[in-house]
DNA sequence: CCATTTGCTGCACGGTGTGCAGTTCTAGCA
DNA sequence: TGCTAGAACTGCACACCGTGCAGCAAATGG
């Protein structure tokens, strides 16, 4: 059915195939399971039963249970910077404004569509599993905090002069940090690194408080809430905020 | 020892002593391991094993493992309301800028000294628990955004015009909300609670992500990207900032 | 002094991650 | 085409976990 003899040559052998076919399900399987079931759903046993193998199996793919994890949250993680890049590049690359304002509702858009998801991103993945050296997905989170950065320095003429004086040091931020966000702009000054962080944490805030369930008990709008909290954010960044019901 | 018969009347019996002291020491033992090997090792097992006991004999002090970790967050969230309090207090009531910024950095602190306490409250807690309908701990919660609101309502004068004039109903907040924020205050407008809940989202956001790991791949210096992000928020309410290193 | 209540043990059940010996199947060579 | 090395998988074991329950011992209270 297949040429074994030169098989290797046009994308690995069938064996490799196989191989990564039943990897990608794996996760596909876990991804489903967490869904359904939440963060403790996804038990190598589970797994397995689900595909009909045993639980021991699965140590063929993964090296440990962790390592399983370790692949989905960068699998998700990476899903959720599509999402915000791809709602922001929606929006003409002129209006900063609405490209910060549909980054930030698609960023709490997919928390709430995916909270296990976002959980396991931002939060204690599952059950006894340990963050890795370095981060689980440091690439796609770097994507983040890129396209956040960049955000801001397409603002920073307008912000600049509002920003209050304090003084930064570029050895305070991750080398890679300014690297990524320097996509065609020449030298970001530090302050901008960290008001790009700042905005970070502010998206994060009310949406994390929101899908762990805090916020809800306040207020029956937190949809309103985080709207006005970034739309405040766009005015302090002295840009533009469109009107307050723009859809 | 003890007059066992009219004991009840000023304190309850000896019996009952005895038992209140057990179910004290299991809290303890529990947030012991619990600072000492993360969330994962509160573990009935665990703490029976740290006592001299057997497993199931916890069950006739708490119905079951999540009772335990219910009443664990009360304490947590209860110390953590107490600390920012007290580091609010500290500070003279005419000078509403240092009281907010008291709290935030007494907040941040908590967090950076109870990670674990921090994930208990915030985050998923532990292996498997369920959050109960209601929150765990609805009153430290009421309290913690009383406070907030408390500080956002002596600021309200200065702050209100800045506000963006987004309308809100008092019905989309949560009754007790206005209410425990408004000792003296006669009527606090909703935009203030959503203003309040908007800095609770604020100061919560980079401090997760800090406690999450998050922070410190991007930046050496989160303290400074706090406290940025403290001052600005201060000078948001149109309140005086006081210098950048007050200290 | 005795009956009752209470606290606890010991054990069982089903679940989990993780390894390892042994078996089955298949890929690739002769 | 047949054969063999090795990959893939099973079955089982281990040590944990939360949770119940029968039974026992001690403390309590009349």
């Amino acid at each position: 059915m297949d040429d074994s003899g030169t098989a290797e040559r046009r994308g690995g052998t069938r064996r490799a195939r196989l191989r990564a076919e039943t990897s990608a399900e794996i996760k596909s399987v876990a991804l489903r399971l967490m869904a359904e079931g939440g963060p403790d759903a996804i038990t190598l046993r589970a797994i397995a039963r689900e595909m009909g193998m045993t639980a021991g199996a699965i140590y063929g793919y993964y090296a440990t249970r962790d390592d399983l994890i370790t692949t989905l949250i960068r699998d998700v993680y990476g899903s959720l910077a599509d999402t915000v890049e791809a709602a922001r590049d929606a929006v003409p690359a002129q209006d900063t404004a609405a490209r910060l304002l549909a980054w930030a509702e698609a960023f709490r858009g997919w928390a709430l569509a995916n909270p296990e998801g976002f959980r396991l991103v931002y939060g204690d993945p599952v059950p006894g599993y340990q963050v890795p050296e370095g981060g689980a997905a440091p690439e796609a989170e770097r994507r983040a905090c890129a396209g956040i950065i960049g955000l801001v320095a397409a603002a920073w003429n307008h912000t600049e002069p509002l920003e209050p004086h304090v003084t930064w040091d570029p050895s305070d931020f991750d080398p890679h940090l300014a690297d990524a966000a320097a996509d065609g702009l020449p030298d970001l000054p530090p302050a901008a690194l960290a008001l790009g962080l700042r905005l970070w944490g502010r998206m994060h805030g009310l949406v994390s408080l929101e899908v762990y369930g805090h916020l809800r008990t306040q207020t029956r709008a937190p949809d309103k809430v985080y709207r006005a909290e970034m739309l405040a954010l766009v005015t302090s960044l002295g840009l533009d905020a469109p009107d307050a019901a723009p859809r």
